[in-house]
DNA sequence: ACCATTAAACTAGCGGTGTAAGTTTTGATG
DNA sequence: CATCAAAACTTACACCGCTAGTTTAATGGT
């Protein structure tokens, strides 16, 4: 079977199918054959439209990266920005967990990556941070949302009660953590996001200028 | 080569070999046939020692976590013992970045991880935090310490100044990054565990009672 | 002292992986 | 109509995790 008619695969077909494969099965079962054979075409075949197996993780974890807002950055307060984005950015990774580890380890030369670390930069710069000082923010901001996604903290946990209950006095209850999952890792991230703009309010007060008060709670958008 | 007189591997020996060579050469790099080979021995053998690869890397993990000192919660207050806690896990983290990936998933059945889990529960729950805040507590600040050994965010970028300046205006000193690497993650590491913790903080006194206040700053151990 | 069992290395090999090389046919271009 | 590039193909290499079976040394029981 020879060059066809009409191609069979693109590049978008091939990050759409990697990405639901990745989400099914997770990134240890993902090959390029097993990618290739979901397309109904013979491995190699990819090596037409990508260089690399890990282009394809790029391409899958940029349009991943992509569905995050960071509008919020133009039009509303650093404070609102920043609570808007980190959620969105969480949004983002919990819907497509499997591909975190990949993502997580930086925006090396994914287009939308670098134009989210951009935005973010730019918009606390504008707020009157300091650019090194916005450096720190962005990443610290990062590191925990990135760190909620990879390392659902639930979802580290065993389910089976008889492990923990022996030798770990007060995690009898780790077990259970399994049932509420999502509870709990989202009870975490708003906790610990509010308690971080909260404590950067204070240094910008302090280092910068008064402005307004936080409040707390999810996002508007 | 059968059995020789005295056994050539021991799981230490192994444990400790696979771990310089995660160092040396990172996780994709590290093959049960290359670990074998550090080892002067052939790749099965191993397999009279462990399982399976991820028993090895499990092992490779839990060494790195053991070396986290949680004696802070015993000790101190709850804030100074999660900062110490939190420096000192990072430290770990940092002084292995390879293995982080693997080891950031969660703490599964590996011994260190849940003795350092229920340390710190313990502790915040001992600190008068209601149980279900103290978990939140504990996954947060486990998200960042995670995050930010993962994403190490000046590591991210690629050193490679015509990429970043052409289409991403707030990024144009990006690339070097690359150069002050340890001072911008340790940066953005201190200013936003002391924003988290100091939220904690504000969070603690309006729902569990008033005590002392933090100053901020690298810990004491 | 002998035997049986177990331990710890080995060799051989299976099915899978990423990817390089070369082939074949089609569609587009001069 | 000749040529060339594109997009599929087949074949193949070196490596991977791991299983199975083999060989010999050390250990424990009678």
């Amino acid at each position: 079977m020879p060059r066809p008619r009409q191609p069979r695969l693109t590049r978008q077909l091939i990050v759409e199918t990697a990405t639901a494969l990745i989400d099914a099965e997770g990134l240890p079962a993902f090959s390029t054959r097993r990618l290739a054979a979901a397309l109904g075409v013979q491995g190699p075949s990819l090596y037409n439209h990508f260089a690399t197996k890990d282009e394809i993780l790029d391409a899958v974890a940029d349009g991943v990266t992509g569905t995050v807002d960071t509008s919020g950055f133009v039009s509303r307060d650093w404070v609102a920005a920043s609570r808007d984005w980190a959620w969105s950015y969480r949004r983002a990774l919990t819907a497509h967990p499997n591909i975190v580890p990949y993502l997580a380890q930086g925006p090396g030369r994914r287009p939308a990556a670098l134009a989210m670390a951009d935005a973010v930069y730019g918009g606390l710069v504008r707020a009157g941070w300091p650019p090194a000082r916005a450096t720190h923010i962005g990443a610290a901001l990062r590191y925990f949302v990135a760190g909620s996604a990879l390392g659902s903290f639930a979802r580290g946990f065993v389910e089976d009660p008889e492990l923990y209950a022996a030798h770990y006095p007060h995690l009898r209850q780790a077990h259970r953590l399994a049932e509420h999952q999502q509870s709990v890792d989202e009870g975490a991230f708003a906790l610990g996001l509010d308690a971080l703009l909260h404590g950067l309010v204070a240094e910008y007060d302090r280092t910068v200028g008064p402005l307004g008060t936080v409040e707390s709670g999810q996002p508007s958008g």
